[in-house]
Formats: structure tokens, sequence, C-alpha cells
DNA sequence: TTGTTTACATACTCACTGGTATGTATAATG
DNA sequence: CATTATACATACCAGTGAGTATGTAAACAA
């Protein structure tokens, strides 16, 4: 892009000594660039985004202990000193990715399990959520991932992105609990069974797929076992079926 | 143990020499003694063999990369020379570990779902099989670890691990199936349910219920959860209920 | 206009990692 | 009895990890 290049923005770090430098340091100055494109078209995507989006991705692909500081910073074009002047740790930095990346999934979570649905809605509509969503990330990485929070969080060292995961987990449940409830109300589910039990398999079940289809890498088994699995697990029928 | 160091065979590694070295080598000192111990009342449990069990151990409890051989080495009670004299490399270890388990597993298995056990036997035997290993890797570790395969074969970078996870997960399936079949020829299960479908289920409710008691470290989770989980999705009533 | 804060960039430290080179006591072999 | 192989032990190395120290251009405040 040679017209962004011209632009005075781009030689903001200053004039002569920057261009110089910028021989050797293309990641930083690609950066600038992608800023300059995103300020046009959208908000300003900041450095700090970048880090917390490309530690999710990269964490959530490999896991914590193997993705480095470096390899972050590399990938997000932005230097170390960039990564420690926003975060004051590598802990500190995923704790805020996958925190972040919670509280996106939540508001998908809230639409997806409102009691606006009718439980099988929900059930269907959290299906294709997940599918669509893991679909996203086969696309950008060319792997089925799972769930972040198990894959990255359950055979971690670091404890805070264990207590996250627990977190998640607790939280998820819940969804399924006032579903569960809700469909016994309206008879749609046998009420002599336990609610709390039958999310608890519902959550776990749902898990399970997800790493088969990480372990397999393929989207399939979430495509095929998901929906019936669940169904089967609630013993909920279909319309269709 | 003052008798156990008057013993010859305690100072094989020679004379004067390896008395003064042995003050400062106390884990090597105390495998030799450990070594003697073992001999006396069972046969020879080497160096290699403490490895893999070591190595096993430390990477189920955390996982791969943040194991290190100086930490194996160290709690197998053995130097990096003995390491490197039984394996080329950490990767070479520990799918050496992993493979020594499952063939362990696998004898178990063969007995669990012998054709000569009713469906609903195999399936408690399972569980029962499941909640003992689990049960002992607690009172080992303190914590509840899942199927190693899993936790520490999912999202390593280590690919020959990731194959065994895959491989293992093909192998555990090909058990259920028959299960299932069998139940079918029996018609405890409707003959109208897919078996490769329903065992790739039950598989993947397992997993989660393992993954769950892992992230909240609780074992009544698989205690409560396995058995009522997979005859809820088998479709299977025990007479006692 | 001057001082301060923000937002980085560069170069460095230092502990630790997997792996190697080399030495040596014991066991097995010819 | 000499030699070779086995089973380790010690010391070392090059690379990488997270984290730090220091510098500086730009934005903002007084």
């Amino acid at each position: 892009m040679p017209v962004l290049d011209k632009d005075p923005k781009s030689l903001k770090n200053g004039g002569i000594n920057t261009f110089f430098v910028s021989l050797k340091r293309t990641a930083s100055i690609d950066k600038t660039i992608e800023k300059m494109a995103t300020l046009v078209n959208s908000e300003i995507k900041e450095t700090k985004k970048r880090l917390l989006e490309i530690a999710l991705n990269l964490i959530w692909e490999n896991n914590y202990e193997s993705v480095g500081i470096a390899q972050i910073c590399e990938e997000a074009g932005v230097t170390k000193g960039a990564f420690y002047h926003y975060f004051q740790s590598k802990a500190d930095l995923v704790t805020a990715a996958f925190t972040e990346y919670w509280q996106q999934t939540r508001l998908e979570m809230d639409r997806v399990f409102s009691s606006q649905n009718t439980p099988i809605e929900r059930v269907n509509l959290y299906c294709e959520m997940l599918i669509s969503k893991q679909q996203m990330r086969e696309l950008q990485t060319g792997n089925v991932l799972g769930c972040p929070f198990i894959s990255s969080g359950q055979n971690t060292q670091e404890k805070q992105l264990k207590q996250l995961a627990y977190n998640t987990v607790q939280n998820v449940i819940k969804y399924f609990i006032s579903l569960i409830n809700d469909a016994q109300h309206e008879n749609l589910i046998s009420q002599e069974l336990n609610a709390e039990d039958l999310a608890r398999y519902m959550y776990e079940f749902i898990n399970g797929v997800l790493i088969l289809a990480r372990v397999k890498n393929d989207l399939d088994i979430i495509r095929n076992d998901l929906q019936p699995g669940i169904l089967r697990i609630l013993g909920l029928q279909t319309v269709t079926l």
C-alpha cells in the first residue's frame, strides 16, 4: 500500500530515523499500515485489542505453555515494549483475553437462551451457534478447536486460567438448568428427573462432542452428533422426527 | 537406612570416589536404595520403567510442554545420562510412556468388555474401572486427572501424542460399538438406532464427564454421572430401577 | 511553553530448556 | 584375561523463555 505509506501518520515515529529503522522492522510498519486501514472504515482497533485477539487464537489452537510472548507479539505486529505497556505478564494478558472472550460469548448465550425462545428452539439455536463458531475458527486456523476454556484451561499450570475454566463451566450450566426447568414446566421433559443432573449430563455431552471434533479435527462430528445427542439426553423430541 | 548403605551393592559405582560424590547427589542414592528395596520383595523395577511411570504421571497431571526432562529425571531419581541412554528424546519417552499405558489399559478393557458379560454388566464394570482408576490417581496426586490421552494429547504441539490420542479414541469406541451391537441383538436397545452413532455419543459423554471431573477436581462427578448418563444415552435400563 | 503522561521501541538479562560430549564402573563375551 | 557393550553420571552448550531497563516520539495538561 504505497499510498498509505506516504501518509504522514504512518511515519509518526519520527522522520529520517524511522525511515532507516523501518527497513528491518517490517512487522511494526505493517501494524501501522493496518491501523490506518482500520481507522478509515471503522473504529480504532488498538494494539491492546490485537494482543488480546492474537493471544486467544494462538493459545486456543495450542496451549498456554507452548505459546510464547515473542510469538504473540510477532503475530500481532507489536513489540515487547508495547506488550508490557498494556499487560503486566503473560498470565495477565491471557486471563484478560479469555475473560474478554467470555464477555462476548455471554451476550450470544443470553440471546440464544432467551425466555422468548421455546426449549427446543434454544437447543437448536445453541447448536447452530456452536457450529458456526467452530466453523469460523476452522476457516481461520484450519483446525477444529473446541471450547477454549476447556482446551486451554483444564491442563495448564496457570491457575488463573483454570479458575476461569471452572467459572465458565458453572455459568454455562446455569443456562441449561433454566432451559430444562422451563421444558419440565411445559411437560416436555419428565418432571421426575433432576434438572441439575440433566443439565450436567447435557454439558458433559456437549463438551465431549467438541473434544472429539478437535481430536479428529472433523467439524462433521459436531454437525452430526450435537443436536441429536442433546435431544436424546434431555428426552426432548422435535416435531419433525 | 544405614544398613542398606553399608551393602556393597549400594556403592557399586566405585569406592572412595562415589563416597564423596554421594554427599551432593542424594536423589541418585535414594534411587539406589529404593532399587535395593524393590529387589528384596519383588522383581527388578529398572530405571526405564521408573522414567516411563514418572513421565506419564507428570504429563497427565500437567502437560507435555510444561514438564521438563530435568523434572522427570529428578522425580525418577535418575540423571540425564540415564535418560538419554534409554530414550532418544523427550517425545520418544512420552510416546513410549503413553503407549505402555494403553497396552495395560487394553488388557483391562478386554476383560471388562468380554462377551461373557451382559451389556449392562459391561457398562457397570467399565464405570467401576474408570472410577477406581481415577480414585487411584487422586490418591497419588491429589487431583482428578481424567483421561490421559485426552488431557495431554488433544492440545499439545507434539504430533506423536496427538496421533496416539486419536488412535486410542478409535479403539475405545470399538468396544462400545460391539457392546451396543450385542445389546441390540438381545433387544435391550432399539434396533432402529445406529450403533456407531450411539457408541460415539457414549464416548463423548464419558469424556465430558471425565473432563468436568478434572475441571471441578471432584471425583463425585464421575461417581454420580457416569453410569446413569451412559444408561440414559443408550436407553438401557437396569433391573434395579 | 514546558512538564508530564502515554504509547510504544530496542536492547538486554538471566534462568531454564532440550540435548550432547565425555567419562567410568559393572556385566557380558570371546 | 582382554575386550566390548551396557548403564549410567557429570559437565557443558546453544537456544529460548519471561521479564526488565532505558529511550523516545507524540499527546495532553498546566
